[in-house]
Parts: C-alpha cells; sequence; structure tokens
RNA sequence: GUGGCGGUAGCUCAGCUGGUAGAGCCCCGGGUUGUGGUCCCGGUGGUCGCGGGUUCGAGUCCCGUCCGCCACCCCA
C-alpha cells in the first residue's frame, strides 16, 4: 500500500451521511434570503491581496497572521478570502451596483480562509453565509438583517443563544472618543497587565476583549474606562435607538455590550454577535455590524452598508449541542431486486425508462443475496420494492399489498 | 504560534506493571421470521497516526514528527 495521503489540517469533508443536515441548513438561509430580498453572488476564492490588508484594517488578528497569502507564476499577491464582506463589496463597485437600486441585498455561501490553530468549530477551510444590505444607512435595515439572523435560528431549532449588540460610532466621533480612552489608559497605566496595555498600545478599542479572563484588579479598572456608547455623537445615538426600537418591534431580544467591538477594522456604528450554546470558546455563531466607509475605501462612492458573516459548521454545532433532530434523508422511489437467475439486461432497460419520467430508482450492483438486495432497498428507503423473476415482477410497498406483474407492465405501473 | 491531553478495525472503544491485537456497531453470507424489521450463527476487515531509539521482545517505555481536542489569543 502507498503511504496514505490526509487531508489538510483545518479542513474537513462533508460526507453524504452529513450532507442532509448540512443542506437543511444551507437550504433554510436560501429560503430566507430570497424571503428578505436577497440575491445570491459568487466571487473568486481567492482575491487582491490589497483588497483584504487594506479593508481588514493592519492590526486585525485576521490580516496580522491568519491570511493564506501566496503569490502566483506572475508575482500577483493574492490571499485565499478570509471574509465575505470586502470581496462583495469589491464586486459592488467593480459592477457599478452603486447606479442600480438601492440598496443592493446580496448573499452567498462560501468557503473562507484563515490560518488559525484549528479546533471544534475552527476551521482553516470553513463555509459562511455572507449576508450584505449594501447602499443604505437606514436603521431599519440593520434591524431587519438581525432580525433576518434571529429568525434562521428559530426555524433551525437553536434556542439557546443570545444577542450581544453595540454602536462603535462613527468617523464623527469615533475619533475623539478613542483619544479620550487613549488619555484614560495612559493614565491608568500602571493598572492594566502586559496583554491589556499591548492592546492599548496597538488598538485600544480592543483592551476589552476577552474581559471575564482578566485579573480581577485589570477588570476593576477596566469597568471605569470610558465606553464607546457613552461617546456617542448625535446621529449615532439616533441610529442606535432606532435600530433597538425596530428590534423591540420585532421581538428580537438583545443585550447592549458597551465594550463590543468587532475583529475587523472596517466596522461603524451598529455591531452585533450571535454567541450560541457551544461548550468551548468557539461559540460566537454570526458576527457583522454596519461598515459605512468600506465601498469608499474600495474606491466607490461613500456608501453606507451592513451585513454579517454566519459560520455554517459553528450553526451545526449550536443545533448539535441544542439536540436539534436530523431531518430525514429522502428515499429513492423504487429498488429492484432480483432473483437468481433473472435477467438484469431487462432491469437496466426499466432503470433507464424510469429515471426519464422522473423515478429515482436502483438496482444492486454488489452481487448481494436477494436477502441482501432487500436490506438494500430498505437502506435507500425505497417506497417500492421490485423482486424480478423470470417473466414477472411483484411489486411490494411497506404496508401494502403486493402486486404482480409480467416484465412488459413493469415501466408503465410504476411511471407516474 | 505557545502550553496541556490524546491518536488501537469504516465508527465507538478495551488492551493491567513491555511478551507479539479484542468487543460492540457497520458491512457480507447463512438460518429464523407473513414479506426490507427482530433474533441466532458465521465471515471480511488492523501500516496499533508516521519515523527513529531502548530491549531478546514495544500498542505498551523514550525522542521526533503529523493530526485531533482543550487553554491562551482571536474569532465564523
Amino acid at each position: 500500500m502507498s503511504e496514505r495521503i490526509e487531508r489538510p489540517r483545518g479542513t474537513h469533508d462533508v460526507v453524504p451521511a452529513e450532507m442532509a443536515r448540512w443542506r437543511h441548513v444551507t437550504d433554510e438561509i436560501e429560503r430566507l434570503c430570497a424571503l428578505y430580498g436577497y440575491r445570491r453572488i459568487l466571487t473568486p476564492a481567492f482575491e487582491d491581496t490589497a483588497l483584504f490588508a487594506r479593508t481588514s484594517g493592519g492590526g486585525s488578528d485576521v490580516v496580522q497572521k491568519e491570511m493564506y497569502t501566496f503569490t502566483d507564476r506572475s508575482d500577483r499577491s493574492l490571499t485565499l478570502r478570509p471574509e465575505g464582506t470586502a470581496p462583495i463589496c469589491r464586486a459592488y463597485v467593480e459592477h457599478g451596483m452603486h447606479r442600480d437600486p438601492q440598496p443592493q441585498k446580496l448573499y452567498t455561501i462560501a468557503p473562507m480562509y484563515r490560518y488559525g490553530a484549528p479546533g471544534r468549530g475552527r476551521y482553516r477551510e470553513h463555509w459562511q453565509a455572507s449576508v450584505e444590505a449594501i447602499g443604505s444607512g437606514d436603521p431599519s435595515l440593520d434591524a431587519e438583517l438581525i432580525q433576518l439572523y434571529d429568525t434562521l435560528l428559530g426555524r433551525l431549532g437553536v434556542c439557546s443563544y443570545h444577542l450581544e449588540l453595540n454602536s462603535i460610532g462613527c468617523r464623527d466621533c469615533r475619533p475623539s472618543y478613542l483619544e479620550r480612552l487613549r488619555a484614560w489608559l495612559a493614565d491608568n497605566d500602571a493598572r492594566l497587565d502586559a496583554h491589556t496595555r499591548e492592546k492599548a498600545a496597538t488598538s485600544p478599542l480592543r483592551v476589552f476583549d476577552n474581559f471575564l479572563a482578566k485579573p480581577e484588579p485589570v477588570r476593576e479598572a477596566l469597568t471605569e474606562a470610558p465606553t464607546i456608547g457613552g461617546s456617542l455623537c448625535d446621529a449615532c445615538v439616533e441610529h442606535f435607538r432606532a435600530v433597538r426600537a425596530d428590534l423591540d418591534a420585532t421581538g428580537v431580544a438583545y443585550r447592549l455590550v458597551p465594550t463590543l467591538v468587532r475583529g475587523l477594522d472596517y466596522y461603524s456604528r451598529t455591531t452585533f454577535e450571535f454567541v450560541g450554546p457551544m461548550e468551548n470558546e468557539n461559540s460566537t455563531i454570526t458576527g457583522g455590524g454596519r461598515y459605512d466607509y468600506l465601498v469608499e475605501e474600495l474606491g466607490g462612492p461613500p456608501t453606507p452598508g451592513i451585513g454579517f458573516g454566519a459560520g455554517i459548521e459553528r450553526l451545526l454545532l449550536a443545533m448539535a449541542e441544542d439536540g436539534v433532530e436530523e431531518p430525514p434523508s429522502p428515499g429513492i422511489d423504487v429498488f429492484f431486486a432480483l432473483e437468481p437467475g433473472a435477467l438484469r439486461s431487462a432491469v437496466v432497460g426499466w432503470l433507464a425508462a424510469l429515471r426519464a419520467t422522473g423515478v429515482s430508482c436502483d438496482m444492486d450492483y454488489a452481487g448481494r443475496s436477494l436477502k441482501g438486495q432487500l436490506t438494500q432497498a430498505g437502506r435507500l428507503g425505497a417506497a417500492a420494492t421490485v423482486v424480478v423473476a423470470g417473466d414477472t415482477a411483484t411489486i411490494r410497498r411497506p404496508g401494502g399489498d403486493d402486486t404482480t406483474l409480467p416484465h412488459e407492465a413493469v415501466v408503465s405501473t410504476l411511471s407516474p
């Protein structure tokens, strides 16, 4: 035997046995997106490295240590997409969608790539639904998008989760907040630990990350730090109020988390995360927010936008965690089992004729005994099993009476 | 990337202080059975993650490496 080749670290296969669950999730996403007016878009798996380097932010973990970047044979720097928003915005600009009716509601379901340490619910290649509404700053759109995902969780049977919500301000108010925060961090430097100091130097907004893991004195100190919520400009306060009002109106529960900052730098105003029931730390099933400057940064006109990335694998884990039953996989219509001595040539013709009329059917290709063939019919969930003898065939249906027919009548009897 | 735990049949796992590999499920066959379910009998299937070392002898001990999981970190 040759040396065995295994799948690369951090990747996974979706085998047929899992496909019913997988399809259940993606079908529901597609159904909801259609219901909310989102249209599907497909973008390349790799992009110009600059697309992510410029938009995600140089200080972000994604850019700093998680990008799959490579040069092709012409020395172009390319990167396997780590997230879905920037590519969709790039396509929005590139195809002049800003000239189409606004907002453009777009979504994709596609694999994303991040070179991080793998674990449960954490993959180097993972699938995400990326749902984006570009071209409107209406706060109702923020709420609608959040409500869409909330509805998805409900439809999929996930109930152990909560929604964390925050506003991180805009161009007008965030800089002054940052200034105040920086000043506070400098004044209180002695009360911080090394980790927090490091964050304070690179991305001050993130000093609140992982709050619960910090030493008690540091936590105590940070509770005194100014939060963005107290520093929003009037427009941002009003926007956030309107978002919450819509969420209240649609019955979406949320927790205000004034320290919630997202991992990508392009966000502004509304940010949110849905946190699921998983035991380990990878329990964020969806994260998203508003990105009112992203399109502009990509060379388009000033254009607001909002979206989220929903991890498919984590959704599946959350469903498993909540004990959601597997949807029954559909069986085939007809299975042909041959008595010893029956001619296969006739059955081959019947299969083709029935399939042509839309009847799904199959027979044994493993040399099984009749009993084995009947077992196989059961495994395939056949609605009808046809036991083929020399000149006749007997149609069996679970719970029904057997019908024995001459060969000539088989196809017409089984056709719809 | 750092630290901790783990890796035995397709799956879930057993294998005591080193003596040369087992169970259940699955799969295949036979029998039973008023039909494809149940039950009974039998069978196929293992580079013990990989490589090296210690030893008369390694699944078992040591080193390296790969993979998984957990924590840190961050997120989907």
